[in-house]
DNA sequence: ACGATTTCTGAAAACCATTTCATTATTTAC
DNA sequence: GTAAATAATGAAATGGTTTTCAGAAATCGT
């Protein structure tokens, strides 16, 4: 059908070595040569056999992402800007959606295997030894984005939860003597976990008994941010400050509030987390911590193509930066606002 | 490194081509060689080698995905369900964001085809007469979704926006004797022409004069849907209902009313476009056309799936199902509620 | 002008699975 | 029991590159 090596060569009266080195860019090539090469692809339309190529050198070009909740718009910026890094090396994604599940990213960590990717990013919430078993079995270069992760020889990017945390925490003790949580869920997520750290930090620092009651679980959806407010203000009648660890939970608590005549933030402030696009349209416009998707994409993608090329990395822990905005949500105590 | 095809043989003492027979489940191999290969194939631990297959074979189980804009909260959903729908019929998924550059998703279907991609789908809001030419070169089962097509040959999956665009006219010429328009850009978007061309249809229909200064450009996202609103506001001070050509937009607007003192839907009804998730608890939750993305997602593939089988396709157009589903952003008159 | 480098090119092996064709072993039919 | 059909297996060709090794041609040094 489409044009191979061998009619090139045929073509241009040379062999198939020097039409590999021409297009491999080899500089043991005479201008000449070269160019009747070049013409010679030209006019036969030739294009590289890529699985040949990739037979021959174990090389695909091919960055594998394994990611959970696509529908979350804080992860798509993420994946797109992993897209947008990998290209400009040349490097396509494949992208497999696990849903969170442990089962579907060791089923899709093998598939990718076998589709001989060259690096791999895995954007997770739950470490399980499993996982990080399979992951260092491969013996694929791989970065982990998004969960922090305490194991000292894997690479990984992500915010600091627990300082974004106690950043909001310092925030909301202003308003209140306590404040109430809206936290992610109780099973395997580490950023709910280290967030709930940094919180805890604060109410010792502030010498506040952290009560359970004070602590409603949410799965980051917005109708479990609802439901989650709704079991706050039933526990706690007197409740002026909520920190969700979600924005869409955030929203969804908003949206409670409105439902039942709870005012914002002349009643209630509330503070999220992500800053999600749709954050600054809410009315009212939430405050919340923003953490660049697009940044920790860029980073984490970064950090794989210098694994893939071998080059060193000095650290393999990379942090996000984050900062608290002030919106509407919450009332305005002179800190950043935005 | 890794056992290969070789190796099982020798181990499990058979040719190489009774291997391949039993990995590929023909039926010309007996229970007793079969049963020795696949123990053989688990001691070594063996795992095909896809790009010697896809070399062979010329079939790589990937199908590849050219988004434009995939941190709109509705593609999201499509592209997510594509891949669900593709991992199905172990198909793996390489996605390119193009961002809506011609010259991107150019590159992107070269590339791809070197990758020897088994199937297509594009989406996309411009169809200029290159890309579908490309389209037509590369010779790969290929599907358009979102945004009509009118060239009979091609295979697409759209909502149908004339008629999705005239539910809303016919809702929204209850409240008032016309309506404000935040439509989509003028250039090159498909989708934002055909909902146009609903619009005019019922402007006619009820004999009303569509002036231009009822309509105000945007880009489908959120900030230009506040500048809009502005500009529609402006140029017409009596207005009482604004339909959004998407909800990001619609969502804009509602801002920029709140700013200004508007309230809704007193004063003002505003009906959006897709449905977006955050669309049920923004503060007036929205009225809007609901397009399911996970349908589009799922019609797609599946049509891509039939194509790549080769299995006839009766009908190469396909439309997603709309409902215009009213919230409290416009003044309820019985229609569908949600 | 002669040997020593350097530059350029080609032949052939390697990567690993699939598939056709031929062959042997086993059944079936009569 | 023999011919004919069927089932099971293997040998070898094939797909299209990259890369090592060796050799030819050109350049250099003196």
């Amino acid at each position: 059908m489409s044009a191979n090596m061998k009619d090139v060569a045929d073509l241009a009266g040379v062999s198939l070595s020097t039409v590999s080195r021409v297009i491999n860019d080899s500089n043991l090539v005479s201008k000449d040569t070269a160019y009747k090469v070049k013409t010679a692809i030209k006019k036969l339309d030739y294009q590289i056999n890529e699985s040949a190529r990739v037979l021959r050198t174990n090389i695909s070009k091919l960055v594998g992402i394994i990611g959970a909740g696509m529908d979350n718009p804080f992860l798509m910026k993420t994946l797109k800007s992993m897209e947008a890094e990998a290209i400009k090396e040349n490097y396509n994604i494949i992208y497999g959606d696990s849903d969170g599940e442990l089962e579907q990213e060791l089923y899709y960590i093998n598939m990718l295997k076998q589709k001989k990717i060259d690096g791999l990013i895995i954007i997770t919430a739950k470490f399980s030894d499993e996982l990080i078993e399979m992951v260092r079995s491969i013996q694929i270069p791989t970065v982990f984005a998004s969960g922090y992760i305490k194991n000292p020889d894997l690479v990984a990017v992500t915010v600091n939860n627990v300082k974004a945390a106690e950043d909001v925490s310092d925030y909301l003790f202003n308003f209140s003597d306590y404040f109430g949580i809206i936290r992610g869920p109780y099973k395997d997520s580490v950023a709910s976990e280290e967030r709930m750290i940094g919180v805890i930090n604060k109410y010792r620092e502030n010498n506040v008994k952290l009560k359970d009651k004070y602590i409603s679980e949410g799965d980051f959806s917005y109708e479990s941010g609802y439901r989650a407010a709704q079991e706050l203000f039933k526990k706690n009648s007197d409740l002026k400050t909520i920190f969700s660890f979600s924005d869409q939970m955030a929203i969804g608590a908003i949206r409670y509030c409105y439902d039942n005549n709870i005012k914002i933030p002349e009643d209630v402030s509330i503070v999220g987390f992500d800053d999600i696009e749709v954050a600054r349209f809410t009315k009212p416009s939430l405050s919340t911590v923003s953490q660049s998707g697009a940044e920790l994409g860029v980073k984490s993608m970064k950090l794989l193509l210098k694994l893939m090329n071998n080059e060193s990395v000095t650290n393999n822990k990379e942090f996000v930066s984050h900062k608290l905005v002030i919106r509407e949500s919450s009332k305005s105590i002179n800190i950043i606002k935005s």
